[in-house]
DNA sequence: ATAAATAACTTGTAATTACAAGTAAATAGT
DNA sequence: ACTATTTACTTGTAATTACAAGTTATTTAT
C-alpha cells in the first residue's frame, strides 16, 4: 500500500479495517492480527499501522491490550452521528428512511440561537432545513438543521431524499464533521412536534442541540433534535 | 523530564498540560507552546511530545490546526463523568452536595438486569446504593449504583457523604474508570423519583443506563441514573 | 502429573531523521 | 497603498531502530 490519492496510508488502513468490522468481517471479540502481521499485509511500517489502531481504538471500534493483541467490537449502527439502539432487536440500515419536511432555504439567523456565532457567520445567512427520521416507518428523530451559507453553492437545489446531510457535504463540498459539542435534555412533546413523532401532548421527548465542527475552518453544522425514545434509545460511548 | 516513578514520559506531559488546562494557566482560546518548543522545555522528542498532544486532543482539551498550532478548550465542570451546563451561570463545584438515600448494601443481582452479566459478577454479588445530588440545593440527579463485590473489603461501611464514589474507589482501592457505555431515554417521572427530584408524575425526565470500564479486569461499574433537565442540561463532546 | 522456568509471541515507549502541507507574517514589487 | 511572493513557522506523514513490558504456550525439572 502506497500513500497513493493524497490520502494518509494510516488513514487507508483504518478505513479498510473499520469496513471489515462493520461489515462483519472481524465479529465480537475476534483478534485483529497483530501490528506485525498488519505490517507485512499492507507494506507499512509499524508506526504507520499503529496509527491506524490507535484511531480505531478511540473510535471504540477495538480495545488493545499489551502483550496480547487488538480485541474487535461491534458497535450498534449509526443514524448520522447518533448512535440508537433497539429495545428489541438490531438496527439496520435498511430500515430507514428520511422525510423532509422542510426543504432547505437560506433565512436570516435566530437572534437567540442556541449556539453563539461568529461574525462571518451571522452575516453569510442560514441554510435551513427540517427533516423527518423513521425506523421501521416510525418517526423517531425530528431534525432541524442550520448551517452557515458559506461557499455552498447550489445547497437549496440539492436532493436530500433518503440521503445523509453528512454524505452530501461531504462528497458535493468535501466538508467532513470532526466532532462537536451537545446539551441533552428531556422536554415535554409540544403539539407541533408531537404530531410529527406520533407523541400525545407533554410526552416526554428527548432534546439534543448539537453544534459539530468540521474540517473547513469557521463553518459550523448546527442541529436540534427532537428524539422519540420510546422504543429506541440513544447510544454512546465515553 | 526522564521516565522516572515508572510513568512513562507522554503521559507525564499529558497530566501537566491537562493541569494546567483546567487550572486555567492556558484558558480557552490560547495557543499551547508548539511541539517543538514542548520539546525543549521538556527535554524529550516529537513522537513524545505528539502522543501527549494527542492524548488531550482526544479528550477534547485541546484542537490541534495543521500549520497554526493547538488551541485550548476549557470544558464544563463535571460531576462524577457526567458534565453539566447550566442554562443560567456556570458550575462551580462548591453548590455540589451529595445525599445517601440508600446506603451501600449488599444484595443479589437482578435477574433481568439493565446490561448482561459475567458469570463472576453474578456469583460475587452486587454492592448497592442510592444517591440524590443537589446543585444549589437543588435536586438534579437520583443515581442508583451497582458495583459487584469483587475484591471490595468494607464497601459497605465507607463514608459516601459528600465525597464520590469515584473518589473512594480510587482511592481505597485504585479503581479507576477508562470508559464505558450508555444508553439515553426520556421518560416521565414516576412518583417515587419525582418524589426525589421536586417533579409532578409524569413530567419529563431524563434516564441514562450507564456500564463503565474500570482498570480492574472484568470488574464494572453500573448506574441508573435520572436525571431533572429543567434547569440544567447534561452536556458532552464527541 | 504438576509446577516452575523459558521462549515466543504481543503491544508500549522512545529517540531519530526526513520531508510534506498548511498558516501567517514579513518582504518585495507594483 | 495595495497585492503578490517569499519566508519562517506550525502540524502531518512516514520509515527506522531499539528495548521494555505484558501474555501465552511450550518446554523443562520436579
Amino acid at each position: 500500500m502506497s500513500p497513493a490519492g493524497n490520502i494518509p496510508m494510516h488513514r487507508r488502513l483504518y478505513e479498510l479495517l473499520r469496513k471489515h468490522i462493520t461489515e462483519g468481517i472481524y465479529n465480537e471479540g475476534d483478534l485483529l492480527p497483530s501490528e506485525n502481521e498488519l505490517c507485512q499485509l499492507y507494506g507499512m511500517t509499524r508506526p504507520t499501522v499503529r496509527q491506524a489502531l490507535s484511531t480505531l481504538a478511540n473510535d471504540g471500534y477495538i480495545s488493545r491490550y499489551q502483550g496480547k493483541g487488538s480485541i474487535v467490537h461491534q458497535l450498534p449502527r449509526e443514524i448520522g452521528i447518533l448512535s440508537v439502539s433497539g429495545t428489541t432487536s438490531a438496527v439496520g440500515d435498511r430500515n430507514l428512511k428520511t422525510r423532509i419536511i422542510v426543504k432547505p432555504v437560506i433565512i436570516p439567523w435566530s437572534d437567540d440561537f442556541m449556539f453563539p456565532l461568529s461574525d462571518l457567520e451571522k452575516e453569510s445567512g442560514c441554510v435551513y432545513m427540517e427533516r423527518l427520521r423513521l425506523l421501521d416507518d416510525v418517526p423517531i428523530f425530528y431534525d432541524i438543521s442550520y448551517i452557515a451559507n458559506i461557499n455552498l453553492p447550489r445547497i437549496t437545489s440539492r436532493q436530500f431524499e433518503d440521503r445523509s446531510l453528512f454524505r452530501i457535504l461531504r462528497d458535493h463540498y468535501h466538508i467532513e464533521i470532526k466532532g462537536g459539542e451537545q446539551r441533552i435534555k428531556a422536554i415535554p412533546a409540544s403539539p407541533e412536534i408531537g404530531n410529527f413523532l406520533d407523541l400525545k401532548r407533554g410526552s416526554p421527548l428527548l432534546h439534543l442541540e448539537r453544534k459539530m465542527i468540521t474540517n473547513v475552518n469557521g463553518l459550523f453544522l448546527y442541529s436540534s433534535i427532537y428524539c422519540n425514545t420510546g422504543k429506541y434509545s440513544i447510544y454512546g460511548r465515553f
